[in-house]
DNA sequence: CTCCTCAATGATACAAAGTATCAATGGTAT
DNA sequence: ATACCATTGATACTTTGTATCATTGAGGAG
């Protein structure tokens, strides 16, 4: 098993959540995924391994890690939630309002401050994303 | 009318988009809104002004808007996209991932390494957002 | 290891959110 | 004032998300 899906594992167990069967599959399924996924899509890739498990148990391990801080729903474009996994640490985005292409990038340069803001507001954090919003090389002629 | 609703119109024209009765009395429903609408909420609202105004249109000028980078659909707990002005500048969120709750505040620190990354990637900014994810003060007990 | 309990599941049915289509309308350039 | 074409709104539809509840199985007690 993946190292990323056990410390995920860990997570939920260690929160008092029970390791069952779906959880792991969708759990693997998640972390194997391309850099996000729709709820829908994550349940199919699901089923191709343990085609037994239910869409609703898809959305509610989904809301259920975003509980926890491991995931995050964010819009990408229009239509369904897309989910990216904050467990690795955190998302720094640059994304085109035309195109909707997303360039990412590492830097974690707000560490001070953002630490600063929540003992501020006695905030106990888990991750952030970032999003610079404009448009891309391309779509600015 | 708002300056800050002229602001907008102003966008939306000098992209060459027309300036209808509609877009009107969305934008204006869109600036006198709370931080955050749903787009059936706007619709909702828009209609107590301009009855005449259909659904598909709010969708199509919110979709606009976002392309034009004045709106950002962000996830909110779950279910509907809600839209949040970035005409004004940018947003500073402090998400709780269990009560969904949301603390704003307005330092923007990141200023200057925000438009490094712009320059390196040949970006062209119009805002940007960050989300600080963990638990809020009730919900880590 | 076996039993028991209750968290978790999955099937079903439903509600809400978002999309496609197209004839009719009305902004705006001429 | 006219004509063109972007925009609109009505309708019908698909997709996404939620509620419910009988059944199941993870994991602690004995």
């Amino acid at each position: 098993m993946d190292s990323e899906t056990k410390k995920i594992l860990d997570v939920v167990v260690e929160n008092g959540y029970r390791l069952t069967s779906a959880r792991l599959a969708i759990i693997t399924a998640l972390v194997n995924s391309a850099e996000h996924v729709t709820a829908d899509d994550l349940a199919d890739k699901v089923r191709q391994q343990a085609p037994h498990v239910g869409r609703m148990t898809v959305y509610r391990t989904l809301d259920l890690l975003c509980e926890l801080g491991i995931v995050r729903p964010i819009y990408q474009g229009t239509g369904a939630a897309h989910y990216i996994l904050m467990a690795k640490g955190s998302h720094h985005h640059l994304i085109c309002n035309r195109c909707h292409g997303v360039i990412e990038f590492e830097e974690c340069f707000a560490a001070m401050l953002i630490e600063e803001m929540a003992k501020r507001f006695d905030f106990h954090i888990s991750s952030h994303l970032l999003e610079i919003h404009g448009l891309c090389e391309n779509c600015y002629e």
